[in-house]
DNA sequence: ATACAATGATACGTGCAAGTGTCATTAATG
DNA sequence: CATTAATGACACTTGCACGTATCATTGTAT
């Protein structure tokens, strides 16, 4: 027998208050959760996570996980959904074509966000009504965006090249990316390539 | 108790003839072992896939896997490094640029490389290797060529578009469909997008 | 010919993760 | 205030896949 009253250690389990959490409480444990999880899947991927693991990380116990999600790809698909319609809603009204390019060349290449899309990737064929979910409020979004700079700023006959522009904006690097060959650019370096890619296309 | 003797049946399992194979056998086995692990591997991916679902899909019993590849990662291993290097090496003498795009575009956005590349991606954290091999074998060749392409047709000007121009043959439609959001193109197809790429880049 | 190697068929031990059950605890709810 | 909901702590059952073992069988190697 194992005495582990007045435990409280450090790196251990969970270590919250029991009973019954307030409104707000039971608001902020399910964020919390569903961001602890992302690290997680991102190391390990969807199958080789377990609840166990997710349990630790958000210091919750696997029985709370269960009851908000459901089971493991409950879990998976809240996270992918917050994830994807955030990355949409969080962009104000850019200046110029060239700082959304940036703008946009920084997000996808991220760290986060290329490795959300290597999860979604991976698991499309189990979950693809994430894929399309993810499709739909990134490069649809973007792709539309930037048709809207190009009428504005260089003309109607320009538009076409809205797609063609944001292929180029992800480019050979993003590919290494989801490969896990490249690390995340810098600020400076996201700049150099939407310039890059503008040029390319004859854009600036 | 099943009587299970004098069996036979059409979708049974393994359903060989006993005892140690010819040195030919041998070697034809393994590559159908590899042949047959595809299309599971594709279906369910890398963690989802078992061991006795490779046995049942090669006609082989688990046994033999084992004696064969080690484990799951070994048959995974081995059969992404033959597929990576048969990309590269059936690639005849191209006549045209165009050609050569088209062709590129017909192979990449197949059911099967879409998918091959799919598994590396998912796998990338755990086989880095694999990813190395694949993009050495299949990007950086494909890069390579259409540079030789532009050189010897277009001039030595144009030999910093191969990049560009070999994204542009993968484009918004490859993304999707590593997201299974979009089938592969018809022969027909894939020459209209090479042309399309080409002339975005005012290569035509 | 004899020994050996590889395989099919089958069973089995092992470990791990999923999911559930129990009880004490705390707070919302009415 | 009494009841109920949600949680932590922890044990537990269950299922599944891994990997190995056994034995008969068949062909190779010497």
């Amino acid at each position: 027998m194992v005495i582990q009253k007045e435990a409280g250690h450090p790196k251990s389990r969970p270590a919250r208050k029991r009973g019954r959490p307030t409104e707000d409480e039971r608001i902020e444990r399910r964020s919390q959760i569903l961001a602890a999880a992302l690290p997680v899947f991102l190391q390990n991927g969807f199958g080789a996570t377990t609840i166990e693991q997710l349990a630790v990380a958000a210091r919750v116990t696997k029985r709370t996980i269960y009851s908000y999600f459901g089971d493991k790809a409950g879990v998976f698909a809240a996270m992918v959904r917050i994830l994807a319609t955030t990355v949409s809603t969080d962009a104000p009204d850019e200046d110029t074509l060239e700082s959304l390019a940036a703008r946009i060349v920084y997000r996808l290449h991220s760290a986060e966000l290329t490795g959300l899309h290597r999860l979604v990737i991976a698991e499309s064929t189990r979950f693809p009504e994430l894929a399309v979910t993810l499709h739909d409020n990134g490069d649809a979004r973007h792709i539309a965006r930037l048709a809207e700079h190009l009428r504005a700023e260089r003309g109607e006959n320009t538009v076409r090249l809205a797609q063609p522009l944001f292929t180029l904006l992800l480019g050979e690097e993003h590919r290494k990316r989801l490969l896990g060959l490249l690390g995340a650019p810098t600020a400076d370096e996201a700049v150099a390539h939407a310039r890059a890619a503008l040029e390319t296309l004859q854009l600036r």
